[in-house]
DNA sequence: AAAACGGGGGC
DNA sequence: GCCCCAGTTTT
């Protein structure tokens, strides 16, 4: 393909991103610490999902100064079911980062950004061309779809090399000073036209000059990534009630749903004897488990839980001081806890059953 | 290079 | 219900 017709077809998205482009909360600015934000929260995830936590984020952390400065409690109240929570602490903590090291200003070149905790080749090119003005291409999943078709890239799109192949036919495309709205195009055509699947070709702006949709090709290229076999994994939980509140269980600060609060449980027990071992052992939780009360189903990316879950009612004289890593909370105040989306289910059975476990 | 890391949507 | 999606860090 030659430049001229590469330049070309860089105004053309530009042109059809300025009429196209859906009406979202983070186009509405120009702030680089709300831009970034967009950009944290869009890593592995839809826009559709994005919306809510967006404007609720900002609502409890206008500036970059309030990020750096509240507690990962708070981080996680609000982050609560948004998923890959470690990208929200690795945000928290490149803000006291740049507050530190950078009077509180976020660094213009992709170079500085790259730098920060949370910040790949993509998120630090997204922010430096959309918040910067920087001439640099923002590669995410879309983009590399769409080039690879544009180009008729054979092969999964995924190695270093074909990566870095992806990046510079993506930086060609880039018209002088508007690499912001180049990248934005891209994605927003990857988003809403050049689906991974029965792509809209009709209403595509690059039309017959996509060498995939020339060859029929669009349905082959890119090539899907191989997935590895989920492992499935038996896990129990415990609702205990003592004195009208439940115990929940605060997740190790690294790994699965770190940081998070659940209600008290193992994996890989999905029966009573072995959970209830468990709650004396790391709680001092002295409880005959009666159960399930509820079974519930869950997958994740790479592992799926299927999970038990069993009432518990305390043993005699056994006191809350006498729990380790346990809090007990009222019903009324579950909420205030970041409990992720896998314990909606208790969450949900919770809510509907009128009477509980006493002791 | 491969695995870990969530949750939601499509079919 | 199962499959799909796809940035960054860790191993």
């Amino acid at each position: 393909m030659s430049r001229a017709t590469v330049a070309r077809l860089g105004r053309l998205l530009v042109r059809w991103y300025r009429t196209h482009a859906r009406d979202l909360p983070w186009r509405r600015t120009r702030d680089p610490y709300r831009i970034w934000v967009s950009e944290v929260m869009l890593q592995q995830t839809r826009v559709k999902a994005v919306v809510p936590y967006y404007g609720r984020f900002l609502e409890r952390f206008p500036t970059l100064e309030a990020l750096a400065g509240s507690s990962e409690e708070a981080l996680m109240a609000v982050w609560q079911g948004l998923g890959y929570y470690g990208r929200a602490r690795r945000l928290q903590e490149a803000a006291r980062e740049v507050r530190a090291r950078y009077g509180g200003r976020l660094p213009a070149e992709p170079e500085g950004l790259a730098r920060l905790p949370g910040m790949g080749a993509y998120t630090a090119g997204a922010v430096a061309s959309i918040a910067f003005g920087a001439e640099v291409p923002a590669v995410d999943g879309n983009v590399a779809r769409v080039i690879a078709r544009l180009h008729a890239l054979e092969g999964p799109v995924g190695s270093a090399a074909e990566r870095r192949a992806v990046a510079a036919r993506a930086a060609a495309l880039i018209p002088r000073g508007q690499a912001g709205a180049l990248n934005q195009a891209l994605m927003e055509l990857g988003a809403t036209v050049c689906l991974p699947r029965r792509p809209r070709c009709d209403l595509c702006p690059l039309g017959g000059d996509c060498r995939a949709r020339a060859l029929g090709a669009t349905g082959r290229i890119p090539e899907p990534a191989r997935r590895a076999t989920p492992r499935r994994v038996p896990a129990a939980f415990a609702v205990v009630h003592r004195g009208g509140r439940l115990a929940l269980a605060r997740r190790a600060p690294r790994g699965l749903l770190a940081g998070l609060w659940l209600f008290p449980g193992l994996e890989g027990a999905g029966e009573p004897g072995p959970l209830e071992g468990h709650l004396r052992a790391a709680h001092g939780l002295d409880v005959r488990l009666e159960g399930p009360v509820l079974e519930f189903r869950h997958a994740f990316s790479h592992r799926r839980w299927e999970a038990s879950v069993y009432g518990g009612r305390l043993a005699a004289g056994q006191g809350p001081r006498r729990c380790r890593g346990l809090v007990w909370v009222r019903r009324s105040e579950l909420d205030r806890h970041a409990i992720p989306s896998a314990h909606r289910p208790i969450l949900e059975w919770l809510r509907a059953s009128q009477r509980g476990f006493r002791a």
